[in-house]
DNA sequence: TATGAATGAGGATTCATTCAT
DNA sequence: CATGAATGAATCCTCATTCAT
């Protein structure tokens, strides 16, 4: 599901520079990978050195390179793994095999698994945070959002809302995935668990929209 | 409406160096940040220098830090001013001296208004952005919400969904404020204009919610 | 006394800039140069900036640079001035017109009126410090303590020690010379007042040595 | 005997980033510090810019600033060299296990191995003048010239003076030590080798004050 | 392949000095 | 002649990246 991006030239450097196949390898990536998200999430975009993540991955600055062409194909590779998950779960919910008898009841399946998934990786809006400062980190995830806007996203729409035009179904699918995202963001923010109250808050959110948009059709 | 954040010590380094009473020092300060945001919004935070800003602004690298002691100040200052901006708007429109007839005219009203302002104030995305990465600046934000959702939202919102509790309210309060900016910042991404589609789904959104919330209410 | 250094070449740029007639400039520079003494003596050296000085004389930055080229001519003019009172104590008490009965009675005499002049112009170890940073400003003080030690030491020496050859005669002066500074500096470190202990090893180590110069001769 | 100054805090800024252990490290800060002496003594403390430095070390900019957290560690790490090289001349001459049949003798012994000392260690006084430049640099001389004084010299001076007091013994050597520095730079000064006539003057100067005290504590 | 010392271009900031008012 | 805001060259220092071991 996680497809890496294409290496197509503007891409090229942010790129790893090579997928590790040795288990040893995969998880010294991985290591580096959680030590930045980490250090992003806990001391901010400004204070995050190539040396730090290096340090608290316990792997030597040199190993960081090995893997990674320069600093942002650390932010991009990060991006990607939570691009991974989050298709993953959309797959699950709302994809072509899944049971979609009741839109709210998979909406609220959608959102649990979300919710489980910001749980377990929080840092989740750090990483983000860090992809929006660098153009060329910020188109890969435009161009990952179309892709599951028209992969995933809008065909199960258009099951709920099937007189709506395809432009204003991808206008409604990408903003409930952004608010998705908002309010989960929202949900880690207090303390050290997820509040649960933000996410109840989203699926009212969520629901309320939809049913505007329901009723609409109907009034059509 | 717009008082500076206090001068606590913790912020003692990003506060402004001299606040500008002259109107020719005033206008200077303003082309320094015009120039920041600008640059922000063109290039994205890492290609913002200090040196560029001066340049972009057409004045000296001296002028700037006549004014910021360092850097972050500026982002900081931008932030200020962008706060200053949307408190005067929802003090306006859902403050205690607005008309609150209806409920749904005010909200049209405020979203209209900060429409209007995003669309004048393009850029609030990127310096959001710039606030997000660095530690320091992103806990003023976080003041300026609270205060801001004590002052002004709260009471607005008590007076739609009386029977709420106030934790609740809050809860509300803050989702639609940054379901706000959310979209809106959205409304921006495309193109050189706003997009007015996604100003209207904003209101779907944000009506279906309390809609939500008020048949709750009845419900209870 | 204080014959200003020549003005040959060299030394233009750091000669003041005009020498003021008028009252109210001469006051002004005073406050300057006294400004300059104080923040050398209590900051240091590389806390010195411009800037400092003319805000502890409470005169504008532009002033300052309406009677000093740069900042050294301002070190230098503090120099100067020390220089001047230095002369003028030793031509009292050694010089050509001085009661001169027993060597002993004016190194007693030189000592307690030099021990006055370092209490009166505490800083006179921070200007010399100054001084030593730059050779432009270490030049003139080699030549005036050339100039003096021909003027009004040696002379006085010669009497003391008649079979003495000049050029030994010129080293002891120097070393007397230098002893004193160091000494009386050394008076000035502790506390806020002049500590008189130190003042009285001073005599112990002059007249020590001379004692030794004057047995010395003898011997021969 | 040449134990670094403890890290308290205050000096936490101007102690040495890493000591070097091994032998290619300890070299490199070697060829700093020499770098730093050199175009002190040559060129004056205002013409000594970090980046001079490096470049006469045969060194990056970053080198130097691995070993040092500022260019005011430089500084001090040279005087803590020059500290310790005082140290052990004087261990040697004067310390516990010395001989010291006769003070004159020790005194002597103590005047050459300082002399040629200070000949080795051409800019130590161009060290002392940067050291005196800045106030936290100042500090730490006090301290050292306080720990020798209690551990090396009182010892020695009580065995030549035993009635007089602690406090004036304190007096008396501080005086000498100060006595020694002052002759030897100067004896620096002239050409490129040392005077050794100013060393001849060092030896009166110090034996003809000590023989008053000698003289002082008889006639008690 | 791993290491981490070494590199140095790049960027933030300072502060002496100027000059329009 | 005084002022102090404005200037920008000069300098310190950082930190991404390389490369010898």
């Amino acid at each position: 599901m996680t497809e890496p991006i294409e290496d197509d030239g503007s891409l090229a450097e942010i790129a790893p520079r090579r997928t590790p196949q040795q288990a040893r390898s995969k998880e010294r990536v991985d290591r580096i990978l959680d030590a930045a998200a980490q250090l992003l999430a806990e001391e901010g975009y400004n204070a995050v050195k190539t040396n730090h993540i290096a340090k608290r991955a316990g792997v030597s600055i040199g190993s960081v390179y090995q893997f990674f062409p320069n600093r942002f194909a650390i932010f991009h590779a990060l991006a990607e793994r939570y691009r991974g998950r989050i298709t993953e779960v959309l797959a699950e919910y709302i994809g072509p095999e899944a049971n979609l008898d009741s839109w709210e009841d998979a909406l609220d399946g959608t959102i649990d698994a979300l919710a489980e998934l910001w749980r377990t990786e929080w840092s989740f809006f750090a990483v983000w945070i860090a992809i929006q400062n660098t153009a060329e980190l910020r188109e890969p995830d435009d161009v990952y959002k179309n892709r599951i806007l028209g992969e995933l996203l809008l065909p199960f729409y258009k099951r709920i809302l099937p007189k709506t035009s395809e432009t204003r179904l991808a206008r409604i699918a990408g903003t409930v995935f952004d608010i998705y995202s908002l309010l989960l963001d929202s949900s880690m923010r207090v303390g050290d668990t997820q509040d649960e109250a933000t996410v109840e808050e989203l699926r009212l959110v969520v629901k309320g929209y939809l049913k505007q948009h329901v009723e609409l059709e109907r009034g059509t």
